[in-house]
RNA sequence: CGCGGGGUAGAGCAGUUGGUAGCUCGUCGGGCUCAUAACCCGGAGGUCGUAGGUUCAAGUCCUAUCCCCGCAA
């Protein structure tokens, strides 16, 4: 059960390590881009191009889906960035139990965004825990963990990229061992417990009060999307790539632009410079600072922020 | 019919009330010699998305059509 690139990613791990799979269950078609096109997930396209059979009920808990489960009998159930919650009676069905893919070190980061987060808070490390499903949030017993290290630069694509190779390897594996009873489920430590709350809005708004590390944290924690968002003379441009230039010190007022490299434009922040390489003007598609500078839109002295 | 932006030199853009197409970068040639976004001179490179229409004259107005993108979900 699955739904973004992440889980089609995992549902590959088990299906090249041979796993029979009875069913693919994933979020319904919606609406989405231009126009409202009628979307399958990528977990969809995935199973209906290797003929496994999808399901896409709207809830899980009638009894229709109670049926369909009694009739795929599945001896394991895998979840990885499904989107809805498992009730009780499906927790409850597959001999083997349900386990999930999580992008995270649990229990630091339980939720929706432990990728993000992890990198928005400058962490150097995160790792993908595999665990048995509870009925609590992300509070299962742990099967298997492997750490990944994110790296000073790392953006989010990057690092779920790394993750999604980890799942797919460990999941199978994981499932492996469930079967021959070669696993001790650990206990996750509730004490040390955080959470990863949804990205909101407000997480978007780069605020140059802050200092650059924060700021460029921000920005590859959500690059490539949704992207981190300022305002230059009155319109949208979000910020896609960033670079520290200069870690601390005050260099002029907090968005001033004070610099235009061949790579950048150098902005103040409430510590240190940041040089934004990648940008997103509204209406237009990504580009290059470089780029964006030639377009004649942005000098030295412009405030961004407001 | 969700809202909106755009298709003009390799890239990013400008092009005023319609009158033989410009800017920055890159590129090529030459010069200087270095700075700290190097500088100077010169050149090449564009059927202005496509098809019609209005007009003495259209990148610029009208119609149709193709394509790209952002937002929002």
């Amino acid at each position: 059960m699955g739904t973004p690139d992440f889980a089609r990613t995992c549902l590959d791990g088990l299906v090249c390590a041979g796993e029979q799979i009875v069913g693919a269950v994933t979020q319904p078609d919606r609406p989405k881009g231009r126009g409202y096109l009628l979307t399958p997930s990528p977990v969809k396209e995935y199973a209906l191009a290797h003929g496994i059979p999808v399901y896409t009920p709207d809830t899980l808990r009638d009894e229709a889906f109670a049926e369909l489960l009694c009739t795929l009998d599945p001896e394991l159930i895998a979840v990885a960035a499904y989107g809805k919650i498992l009730p009780i009676n499906v927790l409850d069905y597959p001999k083997y139990g349900c386990i999930n893919v999580h992008t995270s070190l649990l229990p630091r980061y339980r939720g929706a965004a432990p990728m993000q987060r992890a990198i928005m808070d400058g962490c150097e490390k995160t790792g993908v825990t595999i665990m048995y499903m509870a009925q609590g949030l992300d509070t299962g017993d742990i099967l298997q963990t492997e750490q990944v290290p994110i790296g000073a630069n790392d953006t989010l694509e990057d690092l779920h990229d790394r993750l999604a190779e980890v799942g797919a390897r460990l999941l199978p594996q994981t499932a492996a061992a469930i079967a021959k009873g070669e696993l001790t489920p650990i206990p996750q430590d509730d004490t040390l417990a955080t959470y990863a709350d949804k990205i909101t809005r407000e997480d978007q708004e780069l605020s140059f009060g802050e200092s650059a590390q924060r700021l460029h944290d921000r920005i590859r924690a959500l690059s490539p999307a949704p992207l981190t968002r300022t305002i230059l003379h009155g319109k949208l441009l979000k910020v896609v790539r960033s670079e520290v230039v200069q870690p601390d010190g005050v260099h002029g007022a907090p968005g001033e632009v004070i610099a235009l490299t061949d790579t950048g434009i150098h902005v103040a922040c409430g510590a240190g410079v940041l040089a934004l390489t990648a940008v997103l003007p509204e209406g237009k598609g990504r580009m290059s600072a470089a780029d964006f500078i030639r377009g004649r839109k942005i000098a030295a002295g412009d405030r961004l922020g407001e």
